[in-house]
DNA sequence: TAGATTGTTAATCGATTAACAATC
DNA sequence: TAGATTGTTAATCGATTAACAATC
């Protein structure tokens, strides 16, 4: 599939929810989906979700609407889950295990190979994901075929382990230490602070008071 | 502090990097900042970031800049982070327990108050958080101020527990599981969702290919 | 066919950037 | 004072929404 320009940030952003409410439809027996409904499903105007399927390609039909499995398909495919990854994860701490133990992204052909930490004898992995010293980093990401480096380090570690992960050829970096991992010509990123979405709730808990109406 | 009109999404998303910026900065001993420097850490304008404090008041100086103990407390207060908040954590699985045992959140305000499930025998809180079984929530909430409930169940549980939220006038939902949470007059929700996030990496690493030049 | 709904073009809205007077 | 930098107004840019011809 190729397209025409860069697609904005917005538009990605509503690809994985897309996504998420065909599968929803699906498992409830749906087979064909207007534009309408998937905009009051996800609380956006249909016109938005043509214009964004239209930054792809036509996959509906006038009068009908869309075909689901068709469409899902189509969005899984612009989204590259129809590809497998290896994924490591550095630190081993909580964040590190829920990742580790998510087992559902293995349906979306996310393979995860690997969590990495220097402390790690109290670290119980599921069977198939080993666990190893940080030294040892480098040698397997050079022996094995990784394409995504989560960070769940504290942030003193995390820049280290970016520029150590970028160094050895990995294209794509999920941080979630609070600090901003820069992307470049080989990496992209993709930086989920919590402690920033805690403070944005934070905000808006307080907004009615600050914000006059 | 009293503002003008509500503040768009995107200012409220930055403020919280803002905050970062500047604690950062005065880790590093500085004492006055210019919103060109900023704008160079954070990789936005100079111009967006006056324009995003314009909208919360004056806090520099022609010719000097910002003082960065003023402009930090600012911005802390703005974000409501000068005040207490109780917490409540629904789920303890990974996600749960990586939030309970985050101790840095206390030096904000945020009180972890309790973690609840179904089974927590094998659930180890930090000392000071209790643990309790589901069913005692309403009654916990009644008995405590709960400002904030974090939700890190798997989706099926996550809307009836939402539910329960705000039925028991908790009014910040601060949701884990991959499922939309609607805000509602009495409620604001951050949904903060790893598969959109991972997808959305996802769809980046193969933009390259996807998108022509 | 008539009704429904897409894909796309044009209009609107809002957010970002540029420019600069005010002033420390 | 001269240089620096804010806060704000105006210009630009981009994203969202509306409208509608095409057509299933």
């Amino acid at each position: 599939m190729k397209i025409k320009k860069p697609i904005s940030d917005a538009v990605v952003r509503r690809m994985p929810r897309y996504y998420r409410c065909l599968k929803e439809l699906e498992r409830a027996g749906v087979k064909r989906v207007s534009s309408t409904t998937i905009s009051e499903i996800l609380n956006i105007t249909a016109s938005q979700v043509r214009q964004d399927f239209s930054n792809f390609g036509e996959f509906g039909q006038q009068g009908y609407g869309y075909d689901l499995v068709y469409l899902k398909a189509q969005i899984r495919a612009i989204l590259g889950l129809d590809k497998e990854y290896g994924v490591v994860i550095v630190g081993g701490g909580h964040i590190g295990l829920a990742l580790a133990n998510y087992e559902k992204y293995s349906r979306e052909g996310f393979r995860i190979l690997a969590v990495f930490d220097v402390k790690f004898d109290h670290i119980k992995a599921p069977r198939g994901v080993e666990i190893l010293h940080i030294d040892e980093f480098e040698k397997f990401v050079e022996e094995n075929k990784v394409d995504i480096c989560a960070i769940t380090t504290q942030k003193e570690t995390a820049l280290s382990i970016a520029e150590k992960a970028k160094e050895c050829g990995i294209s794509a970096i999920w941080n979630f230490a609070p600090i901003d991992i820069h992307e470049d010509d080989n990496t992209v990123v993709e930086n989920l602070n919590l402690n920033e979405s805690l403070f944005t709730l934070c905000y808006k808990l307080n907004a009615k008071e600050l914000e006059e109406v």
